[in-house]
RNA sequence: UGCCCGAUGGUGUAACGGUAGCACUACAGUUUUUGGUACUGUCUGUCGGGGUUCGAAUCCCUGUCGGGUAACCA
């Protein structure tokens, strides 16, 4: 009943943790910074952090990590807010760590009277250079030893504004020769006189990443603090702020590698790059892996998660491959997608012996793997398109679609045969000349008879017209950006062939965001843009093919 | 150069001193009104060198390789 299932290292931690009595449950958060768009590798950490909490019916946090007002805005919160819902999760609290400001404010109020942080003078320049390399110890800076008085006086004006920007810093007195860089007075506050995007002008002092993240958390109550790898040398400031101020818990950080995921890239310089250059069209342009283009591409949330939870927790960098997410988009899809016929590239049939002007409709099963979505009405008619790569002449025997005098099934249709091929002047198929066994009706016959061969096909003057994006992968490379690389030169030029192709009557209807599968030839989402009389699909992927 | 982290098939992960397993990919085959799906099978792996042990992917030493880190960013 139980699957067996082996627990990741952060699922080790915690149930050490519940079993240990250290925590009774369990409280995490996700923080995004609301300076940009979500991508996949976010949703890894949204997906681990919520399903954690999901997992051992725990509390999630949604706090937007707002130290920074130079780069945040409410429109990158309200993105996020969607991405997370999209993706099908609920957060206990929507915070801000501006919502402790005040808080964290008398914290480092309290450091100073302990006499644990200083206020400090030294320009970047010269504090730069003070910090010391590697191998040599920093020295201390010149306004280390100010009494505690002083400080506070003097950190109270950085508060009110009376100080300029630059020329006064909040410093955590820690050690100027650690072996880790970050323990060497790191800064806790600096001034920016800029309107933030929730607390206005209150405030003109706004704390450090390093202050504010772990403290934020322990003001929350989180138990595990999970982020990724580069921030292990930052862990011993995170324990050291929580262990000099009396805050209400303990959290402990827990790092893990980020997801990345090859022949793309996620970084937001780096995606703007391609907007800027106009290589992708947008944040939600489909070839990006961005969330906004996942989901437009019609890569359900399901697959997202399905594939958060596939790829595993651990500490070791590495590259997921993109075929995985094609994997688990294909697998939701198989049983979520109604089938539509639609012929991409197209190669007229005309049907002999089928009257001109009659219209008989086929029923066909809206998907094979799902019963309860019901069958729809086909027409079929003397005039129909198949796709050029269904016919061949004088064909190999593993040739199983249209050849010359040997029957194939028109799916949900009737057995085909092809009698002539019609040609140009520079012999180039133009037309096939077909007939029908009306006794086939609906593509079966009770006579033995084995037909191999399935291909799909539409009426000609039942079908749409529709504008459909082909998309493959925007590098080509697995790393672009692999040993110093410009990723730019490595963008696939043909990540986008833009066709028009004929398909069935019934997809008129579709709301956009729809995925469909176009039989045979793979998984194909309504545009946003899509219109009933401006039809856009998006190629989301291709089916597997096994075909040579 | 200091400090920190990591190294298991092509890829992503298990095995916590006792038969190296699972998934993706690739390749075969069966089924099939999608060359889809489903099912079956095959290929390929413990970074090197020492040690501890009856026994090492696992523990110890050492080397090599990869990543992170020295923002008034997060």
């Amino acid at each position: 009943m139980e699957e067996e299932r082996s627990l990741n290292f952060i699922e080790q931690i915690i149930e050490q943790d519940l079993a240990s009595g250290k925590h009774t449950g369990i409280y995490t958060r996700f923080p995004p910074e609301p300076n940009g768009y979500l991508h996949i590798g976010h949703a890894k950490a949204i997906c681990l952090n919520f399903g954690l909490g999901e997992q051992y019916n725990g509390k999630v946090n949604l706090r937007f990590d707002d130290t920074n007002p130079t780069a945040e805005k409410q429109e990158y919160v309200d993105a996020i807010k969607e991405n997370i819902t999209w993706l099908g999760f609920k957060w206990e609290k929507e915070l801000h760590t501006s919502d402790h400001f005040q808080q964290l404010y008398e914290y480092a109020v309290q450091l100073i009277n302990q006499g644990d942080a200083y206020v400090c003078e030294q320009s970047a320049e010269e504090m730069a250079k003070s910090k010391g390399t590697p191998t040599e110890p920093g020295q201390n800076s010149p306004f280390r030893d100010r009494c505690v008085e002083e400080n506070l006086e003097l950190f109270e004006k950085m508060k009110n504004g009376e100080v300029d920007e630059g020329a006064m810093t909040l410093r955590a007195k820690i050690d100027m020769a650690h072996s880790n860089m970050h323990m060497r007075d790191p800064l806790m506050y600096r001034i920016i006189n800029e309107r933030h995007h929730r607390t206005g002008s209150d405030w003109v002092i706004y704390p450090i990443y390093d202050f504010a993240h772990g403290v934020s958390d322990a003001i929350e109550g989180i138990t595990h603090s999970i982020c990724t790898l580069e921030f292990e040398v930052h862990r011993p400031l995170y324990e050291w702020f929580n262990n000099k101020i009396n805050t209400p818990a303990k959290p402990q950080q827990i790092e893990m590698a980020r997801l990345n995921i090859s022949n793309a890239v996620t970084s937001k310089r780096k995606v703007k790059k391609l907007i800027d250059e106009g290589v992708v069209f947008g944040w939600d342009d489909p070839r990006l892996t961005t969330l906004a283009g996942i989901r437009r591409r019609g890569v359900p949330a399901q697959a997202i998660r399905d594939l958060a939870e596939g790829i595993g927790v651990s500490k070791r960098n590495s590259i997921t491959e993109m075929s995985r997410l094609d994997y688990y988009t294909r697998q939701v899809l198989n049983k979520t997608a109604n089938r539509v016929m639609a012929v991409l590239d197209p190669l007229k049939v005309t049907i002999t012996n089928f009257d001109e002007g009659k219209v008989e409709m086929c029923e066909a099963k809206n998907n094979p793997e799902d019963e309860s979505a019901g069958t729809r009405d086909m027409p079929i008619s003397r005039n129909l398109y198949i796709e050029k790569a269904d016919f061949m002449e004088d064909a190999p025997k593993k040739f199983f679609r249209l050849t010359n005098g040997k029957e194939v099934r028109f799916k949900h249709g009737y057995y085909i045969t092809c009698n002539e091929v019609l040609k140009d002047a520079q012999g180039n198929i133009t037309e096939l000349l077909c007939t029908y066994d009306p006794t086939t009706k609906g593509g079966w016959s009770d006579d033995g008879r084995k037909i191999k061969g399935t291909i799909h096909w539409v009426s000609a003057e039942h079908a749409l017209k529709a504008k459909v994006n082909l998309y493959e992968g925007l590098f080509n490379s697995e790393n672009p950006e692999e040993g110093g690389k410009d990723f730019m030169e490595d963008v696939n030029p043909n990540s986008l062939e833009v066709i028009e192709a004929f398909v069935e009557p019934s997809v008129k209807d579709l709301a956009p965001g729809t995925t469909v599968q176009f039989d045979r030839t793979g998984y194909f989402c309504v545009d946003k843009d899509s219109t009933p009389n401006n039809i856009i699909f998006n190629r989301t992927v291709t089916l597997r093919d096994k075909k040579k």
